[in-house]
DNA sequence: CACTAAAAATGACATCGTGTCACTTTAAAG
DNA sequence: CTTTAAAGTGACACGATGTCATTTTTAGTG
């Protein structure tokens, strides 16, 4: 799941089939494509083995030998797209520097990531309501980011910049709605424009922690230092 | 779906067999009744027609002498949580009188009726990502509410009391947050208690939209006449 | 009470996607 | 060229769905 490539008309897991991995690997970067392809264009409920094994021009139950059933593969998306989330968010859950400038910086960078991955996002989300496993790992995700903003949150409120309030309460809201907003606006094409969805999200947060007189500001280093 | 009784573990749709009325409207009533039972327990991905039969008494196909798939059962249960949601949240899209204390009810009333619903809300959501028909739906009773907290911000917006932004995306984000908080805190069993979840919801609106200073008050007539 | 027509309920069946398995084909290494 | 393990295949059993012809029940009527 590392390297990825542009390609049409979504962003491929593999760009061609490199003669230099086995044909295993082939085959499995080929259903994963499959898949990313298909949830470009057709809900997850949609999709059936079949469905992406026909792509490749192998036969149906060749699929089991790469993945245990659908939701398997869906696995594999999520933890591609966390990869690249983390990748973008980091910053910010370190967060040393100006909490509102890296802060924007972040949430740009992740509706970016959200935006360029929309239907993938909600193919996840659906997929993860009808199994058990994949309804778990999605929950994780969940919690890791939960966890990396409670924990920022109480960094803040011990430095005085946030107000007194539930962290983690505070943190599960917010995070639901970012995800949420993400999915309904790039989850389904046509999708909307990722500025105006970022402007409000950015206005929420940063209201709600820091207060509305930071709005369009950065912290500056009075604050800070 | 108008006459509602309390009823262990959940509200029924009908508390007991009423001999006034027909057969056929026994036999619907108590094929919700078994979904709101089967839902309070499982999630909706386990629910087959079997599961919703047997506790009726009554033959599996029978069940399509009353709804045509077990996705129009859940387009029952909407339109059902719909009442509710808007009996309660009515006065507040109204909205004649103090606009921070009108908020804050309805949503105390609202996050009540979600509370008291929330397996039953999540088992929508989830049934909504596996069919075309009750996703429509679904997207419908989002919009409804998206319509009226748009104009609802609007109209704050031109008395001066909410500063200037784009007041459909932000209707749509912060709807978001809510459901999906709701869902996430209610919507499977242990349930978290309701007051934090409120009192955050409440926090991120009233910042948001009013300023944080407007935090813990109402807004009183000073601002409004 | 008996009769009848419509409503309600039933069991059997065809369908569709799933996951497994015994078997065949392919390809890489000696 | 041979060997052996990996890759791929077709056929099958399963489970849930939705339909249908048929039977049972119900409610109204003479």
């Amino acid at each position: 799941m590392s390297f990825l490539v542009k390609n049409s008309p979504c962003f491929q897991v593999l760009p061609q089939p490199s003669l230099r991995i086995g044909k295993s690997e082939r085959t499995r970067a080929a259903i994963l494509n499959s898949a990313l392809d298909f949830l470009w264009a057709h809900p997850f409920r949609d999709m059936t083995v079949q469905s992406l094994m026909t792509p490749t021009g192998v036969s149906r139950s060749a699929f089991y030998r790469y993945f245990k059933d659908l939701h398997e593969v869906m696995e594999a998306l999520l933890s591609m797209l966390n990869e690249e989330a983390l990748a973008v968010t980091g910053p910010w859950f370190e967060g040393t520097g100006d909490p509102i400038a890296l802060f924007n910086e972040s949430l740009a960078a992740v509706v970016e990531v959200c935006y360029r991955r929309g239907p993938i996002l909600r193919a996840i989300d659906d997929a993860a309501a009808t199994d058990n496993r994949l309804e778990k790992v999605w929950a994780q995700f969940f919690r890791q980011f939960d966890d990396a903003v409670t924990l920022r949150i109480e960094a803040e409120q011990s430095q005085g910049l946030v107000p007194n309030l539930d962290a983690r309460t505070m943190a599960i809201a917010l995070n639901r709605l970012n995800v949420y907003s993400y999915i309904e606006a790039f989850g389904q094409r046509p999708r909307s424009k990722p500025e105006p969805v970022c402007e409000a999200l950015n206005r929420i947060w940063i209201s709600t922690l820091y207060g509305s007189e930071w709005l369009g500001k950065e912290s500056s280093n009075l604050v800070r230092t």
